[in-house]
RNA sequence: GGCCGAGUGGCAGAGUGGCUAUGCACCGGAUUGCAAAUCCGUGUACAUCGGUUCGAUUCCGGUCUCGGCCUCCA
């Protein structure tokens, strides 16, 4: 029985689907104007295992995540740099594709943009107008937030100490200090689309509640996202989505992950103490495979609503355990089973991916010492794997797949050398075999003697 | 100022009203020509002050510290 918690009410409660038979997600994506950061990176995982718990549960999930490929942000970039916004944006979605990829994410259903959507928009807008919980002043389009009794629900604010508390001057054509914009003009040099309300283009917080209707109906199971996004972003999304469709309630369940701070600072650009993914993975597929599950798995070990502390070290620690982990799983060659551990069990309890990972150390300690059921424990931990993503190469490449400087000096003969360290070592002709192993260890490889007399190797960079 | 979250052993990080994970690091041992890997063993930690309780790290309250949000910024 899975068990979530639900930001609206502050609660781990049971979760139940509006429809057993078809479960619906929708999750913020990125703003495509840089490439993404770790802290990017952690709701794309959270919410991929979200993603593959359920699939695991119920015979149909539907799981959008936009991309948001319009905005204030991008437009400035694409100035800055000279370049048309098309082309910033096809380019930075490219590497995000890439950069997701190697950190081991399914692709989600649907992946809407921002700009197919205009039109989506737009009458939603309208909808807003026609019922008069919207008007527009001076080309803009306003969310008019006393329309609405209960806004601020979800991040639990009060509308009078918000407006209390603002640091920003109000915008003159505002008719009440919290009202929000749906619709903004665009300067003649200025991307924008015409609408009835002059050429101009959406407002922050519009697209996410016009695709999350369009492909999941006014009602749907989850909205997850960043904790930084529950307000105004979410808020915001509920008040335009209930409010277009009166009969509605929008999302039932909101899930946000918590913060990540870098190398114990807040993460800022600033400090400049923040990692893209892209530098994080480095140039070689090999760098690639391994920093991706590394990375992967660092975040899962912390639980997803916890604040996270992404550090290097932290990396190379995942990296470790999946060492062990792929060397107790070997090249054993079997069929994805179903687990019949825990994991399912912690995953089920809001998603509590540390204890899931203490399971799967455990199934890896049961191979190790080579106890009864040792397949049926190697098939637990793939089991286990595939749920958090992991585990998704074969113990041979992780272990010795080539990279881009061992291609270049072109090192096949990796096996030659252990051969002939086998034979000096047959002649007990240690000082020989020893030189072998120390020119092997100068290019990364370690060989380990196996008490079989066979002898195996690994890189190690 | 308002609201929200966090504070666990050297580090990372779960969890629980009493039996106190897991991993890494450290130390000791086994194994090994050397090495690597693996195995065995060793660690009663839960910010602080009160309260409730037979008993609290776990519940309640205060305090301290840290972090976040407070309208176009993930």
């Amino acid at each position: 029985m899975l068990h979530l918690y639900n930001t609206l009410n502050r609660k781990k409660v049971e979760f139940v689907p509006l429809d057993e038979e078809h479960v619906r997600v929708y999750v913020c994506g990125p703003t495509v104007y840089d490439h993404i950061h770790v802290g990017n990176a952690r709701p794309i995982i959270v919410f991929d295992v979200l993603y593959r718990l359920l699939q695991h549960l119920y015979p149909r999930v539907t799981y959008v995540r936009n991309i948001t490929d319009i905005d204030d942000k991008i437009i400035v970039r694409a100035a800055e740099r000279g370049e048309e916004i098309g082309a910033l944006t096809e380019r930075t979605i490219r590497q995000f594709h890439h950069d997701i990829e190697a950190l081991g994410t399914l692709k989600p259903d649907i992946e809407p943009r921002a700009t197919d959507h205009i039109h989506d928009m737009i009458k939603m807008i309208n909808l807003l107008l026609i019922q008069g919980f919207a008007y527009s002043a001076e080309q803009h389009v306003l969310f008019h937030v006393p329309a609405l009794q209960d806004y601020g629900r979800l991040s639990r604010r009060d509308r009078d100490d918000m407006v209390a508390g603002a640091r920003v001057e109000v915008a003159p054509y505002k008719k009440d200090p919290a009202d929000f914009v749906l619709w903004k003009p665009s300067m003649d040099d200025q991307v924008g689309w015409n609408s009835p309300w002059g050429r101009g283009r959406p407002g922050w917080h519009i697209e996410c509640s016009a695709m999350s209707t369009k492909y999941l109906g006014p009602d749907f199971d989850i909205h997850g996202g960043g904790e930084d996004l529950i307000f105004p972003h979410h808020e915001n999304e509920i008040a335009q989505s209930q409010c277009a469709h009166p009969d509605s309630s929008f999302a039932q369940w909101w899930l946000h992950n918590g913060y990540l701070r870098s190398e114990g600072k807040k993460m800022s650009k600033s400090l400049g103490n923040f990692y893209t993914v892209k530098e994080l993975l480095g140039a070689g597929e090999r760098e690639k495979m391994w920093r991706g599950e590394s990375i992967r798995l660092m975040m899962l070990s912390t639980h997803y609503r916890q604040p996270l502390d992404f550090t290097k070290s932290g990396v190379d620690n995942a990296k470790k355990k999946l060492d062990r982990w792929y060397r107790a799983l070997g090249d054993v060659d079997f069929e994805d089973g179903l687990s019949t551990t825990g994991i399912v069990e912690a995953l089920c309890d809001d998603l509590n991916t540390p204890r899931a990972v203490a399971i799967m150390d455990a199934l890896c300690g049961s191979v190790s010492v080579g106890r009864d059921g040792v397949l049926d424990a190697k098939r637990d931990l793939r089991a286990g794997a595939s749920l958090l993503g992991l585990l998704q190469y074969s113990s041979e490449s992780w272990f010795q797949g080539g990279s881009v400087s061992e291609s270049r000096e072109g090192g096949g003969d990796i096996e030659s050398l252990i051969a002939q360290r086998l034979v000096a070592r047959g002649d007990r002709d240690f000082d020989t075999a020893d030189s072998i192993r120390q020119s092997l260890l100068d290019r990364g490889v370690v060989l380990e003697d196996k008490p079989d007399g066979t002898t195996v190797w690994r890189r190690i960079s």
